[in-house]
DNA sequence: TGTACATCAGTGAACGCGCGTTCACTGATGTAC
DNA sequence: TGTACATCAGTGAACGCGCGTTCACTGATGTAC
């Protein structure tokens, strides 16, 4: 009845995710091209459409994905507070700057969801909601819903910190902008 | 000796420079093409390259002219803490979101700005010194230098802002932002 | 003042290329008997 | 156990299209005399 490991599908396609992932936050949604995207996952550009009904419908569940990794990440720190910091210095880090494939999407791709259609806005909508709950719930963990703002704040911080750090052609100055951001943050929470 | 008013080529290179900054604010650097870009400026395809080497350079200049009218903006507020009081609601209102071609190149471009080459690099880096002395003057006006720091946080803080309420399909979450991001940025300025 | 000439910003067709997408096919696998 | 068949994930060539770029040309202008 099953040709192949009946998983065997659904582990390539989640390949096709994980590595268009990286692909795109590496070189952009419109710099990263469908045939570059499956050599990266190890096939050729005619088993793409098997998988996914467009590039469009790869980029929404690509940010799916994506979010959902990062909210995962979070049960990986240490409980409140503590584990917050411990965010922000890593989040503010050259490594992190210095690879984005491997890093938030958010940083990497933010202006460029913004412009696509309502599937991928969705999706990141979706992602991000849960994101600003795991934040709110580690500044205020009585009340999350009082820290929703702060929350807010210390994320949009946090993604507009890297894309200008990653925007500057002058290292040191770059370096500056980390520095003051973990700074920035750690003060903004209080 | 002159055949056209000797400003004429300056001038037309300043209207594609400037028509460009908009559809590249709108639809991104990746999705504007030379041929839109210079009919937007009432010319056709084959007159772009008497005025830029490639469409790389005339991204470098068009940055270098975006940051430039964002700073010479600075000029129309009123001094100091107050006019930096209208710019952050100004600049976190829907008419703002939801006009991005005529709005901020930091919020509509930054994370495409990094993935650029040096040249365009180099011209935004030029450009954010500027942007965030000219915060710095008026968060401190006595000792500018000591608010560098929060230059940045305040800036990178509309930037993210800006951009994940653009990055919203839920209509009534994305005005939240915009809302809960007045407040923020007001506060971390105290 | 009128005509021939030089200048040069801008035209528009064409270039090769990589894009997103389609499709006839392959070949490894499990099933049937 | 061995052979014929059905399945289907993946192949790779081809599609039209728009990209960035090039180039021979146009035509409006000011100059020369």
């Amino acid at each position: 009845m099953v040709r192949y490991a009946k998983e065997h599908k659904q582990v390539t396609r989640q390949r096709i995710l994980e590595k268009a992932g990286h692909r795109f936050k590496q070189d952009g949604l419109d710099g990263s091209g469908v045939s570059t995207l499956m050599s990266d996952a190890g096939l050729t550009n005619g088993a793409f459409y098997a998988h996914f009904a467009s590039k469009d419908d790869l980029v929404a569940n690509v940010v799916a994905d994506q979010l959902r990794t990062q909210i995962a990440a979070y049960d990986t720190l240490r409980p409140g507070r503590t584990g917050l910091e411990d965010l922000i210095r890593e989040y503010l880090s050259p490594g992190h700057r210095d690879n984005p494939g491997a890093g938030c999407p958010s940083a990497a791709l933010l202006d460029e969801i913004g412009r696509c259609g309502d599937a991928t806005k969705q999706a990141y909508t979706d992602g991000a909601r849960r994101i600003l709950d795991e934040i709110a719930a580690r500044l205020t963990p009585g009340d999350p819903q009082s820290a929703r703002g702060k929350a807010i704040g210390l994320y949009t911080m946090l993604v507009g910190t890297m894309q200008l750090s990653r925007a500057l052609s002058d290292r040191t100055f770059a370096d500056e902008v980390l520095e003051k951001g973990i700074e920035n943050a750690l003060a903004f929470m209080g």
